[in-house]
DNA sequence: AATGAATGAGAGTTCATTCAT
DNA sequence: AATGAATGAACTCTCATTCAT
């Protein structure tokens, strides 16, 4: 007897397909919950609006990173290789999942202030752990103590975010997480020789 | 005799300030056309369509981007002075003028695709300026020459691109530019102290 | 328990009302939907677009014609007969519809080409119902048989369709029906004493 | 040294085209100026509006059918005869300007009511020649007394557009002209063997 | 007489959300 | 809990006509 997911999932994973194959523009309620297998008004009962369903998956999406890299955060390893994981493990994830990469990277920026508002909060929480694993760094002596943290966080994130959007705009066609050891070198030592 | 500006220039203008003013999305033909004084019919003499608008006002802006950059990139200066000013030509100028910042770094990224492809391909012609100063750094042996050039150029860019996006969506509080010294510092010798 | 007619048909009625009073070009969709109390969105369930609307209207009114010369085709009288209530059967139709004259006389002729295509498609079924007793009166005897088919239909159709018109555009005063006689005798043996 | 077309012909022409070509819903008053070699407002100084363009234009055509019948209709020769020239005479000049054809059986008649009506008035010229003839006929004792003159009228006219609609809508391919030898007999004779 | 840049009113269609069943 | 038919607001673009030059 086939025991189905519960449908919040259901509908969380329907919309994940559907904006990744026709775009968050060509994404209507309707087409979310025929890829989801329910009637329209179901999605409704699981959700407050369409909004709510794009945050709620990036949420879900975004706990698969976060939980992850708190556990990379706690490990008992250098900074070095702390900040090598973490570039490594939001590569992996994206690279393992086409369809999130299309949505994370390109159709989840074309929504509205509120929502992007929204988005950001959620993003703040794992960004915060990019803040520990620097803070960190900074008492240990392993990182330059005379730069903003924020300064730091952003310009780390920049250059994965960068990268990663790239790597989707051109087609996922080469090895993304290949690319780790290259910039973990630029994060780490800059571009001068 | 009343001199006006050419329409053309004073629509493009209007969109910026609509956009900045009202979102990507509350920016109705009708609000720019009202903005520029004209009529809305107007519009349609100087602009094929809505999306030709915006295309349009990033063409005309990346152009002044482009265009400081190209001088920079040319001056008889080291590759780490020329980074210096890349960095500080592109915050100068979105420090300058608010409005284009909004528009730039929040907006215009809220666009479908067929808008999106086209505002990739002006963007391009900015990053191969990126491109000729870290390829003479590199020949000049100022550069790492181990690492993929245009991962050089990704990781500028997303830094850049990062910082400035913090600085919009926090309000444009602090001053930009001067956080020019320190991403200067971390492109070129990263984040290791 | 209250027993709407189906929406279908509701609309297709009062587009028939509203195109009738207001000329085709001053029938708005919403002028349509509020003429038959539904929503502007729900003309959309029923059609796909504002022709297809008007194409539906032709189709379902030239259905009747249709219906009722096929019967009078089959039915075990003469040609001559057959011809006489071809005629009155025409006339009938649009005099006890003053509506659906004005439309079909009128109306429906102001209609850019595929639209118009559409609208010939469909009355050439009732048109192939003249080729079938004309046929017959030509196998019989009764008919010339030195005058091709199609010339005879058109013939024959231009007499009614004229006369139709010119009582459409009179303001439909005299008595439509009446004319039958007359027009069943030039049809037959023309003008000449 | 060229002498010009005076103006106002020049633009009756051009619309001629202009409308056998793009259809009488394609046809801007800027691409009949277009054609024309005028400016967009010099066409305001010979026509009122657009719609005074089209009732000139078929005034000015109609014109033509209208000279000749005059011609023929006085000539001393049997109303049978009469009757030959004027289906001849209609058929041979659509056959003879293939835009004017598609202007006057196809794209005039998607006009709304006031056009329509001021057409309906320059028509009846022309079919007060058909009312001289038929009426001639019947007091020389040649056509059927007994039947209502404008209905004869109509029967005649119904039988020559219809067949002329039906050559335009087919390409034009077959002879039009060749028709009146049997549309002739139809006339007079009707259908009956 | 001729120009042509500027005007601005007007309508088809989509789709997130509701609610009676 | 689930359905899906019905709703109705919202916006781009065209084109006949004008009028300053």
């Amino acid at each position: 007897m086939k025991r189905e997911k519960p449908k919040y999932m259901q509908i969380i994973d329907a919309a994940v397909i559907v904006i990744a194959e026709n775009g968050y523009h060509g994404s209507q309620v309707a087409k979310i919950a025929k890829q989801a297998g329910v009637a329209d008004g179901t999605i409704y009962l699981y959700f407050k609006n369409k909004d709510d369903i794009l945050i709620s998956v990036f949420k879900e999406k975004m706990g698969v990173f976060i939980e992850r890299l708190r556990e990379i955060a706690h490990r008992p390893i250098s900074t070095e290789e702390k900040l090598y994981e973490l570039v490594k493990n939001h590569y992996t994830i994206l690279q393992n999942d086409h369809h999130l990469a299309i949505v994370t990277q390109l159709e989840l920026r074309q929504t509205r202030k509120p929502l992007r508002t929204k988005i950001s909060d959620i993003l703040r929480e794992y960004l915060s752990l990019y803040d520990y694993i620097l803070k960190e760094g900074i008492e240990n002596g392993v990182l330059k103590d005379s730069i903003d943290i924020r300064l730091l966080r952003q310009a780390i994130f920049g250059m994965i975010d960068e990268t990663s959007t790239s790597w989707v705009m051109t087609g996922q066609k080469h090895n993304l997480v290949s690319l780790t050891d290259e910039v973990h070198q630029l994060i780490l030592h800059g571009l001068k020789k």
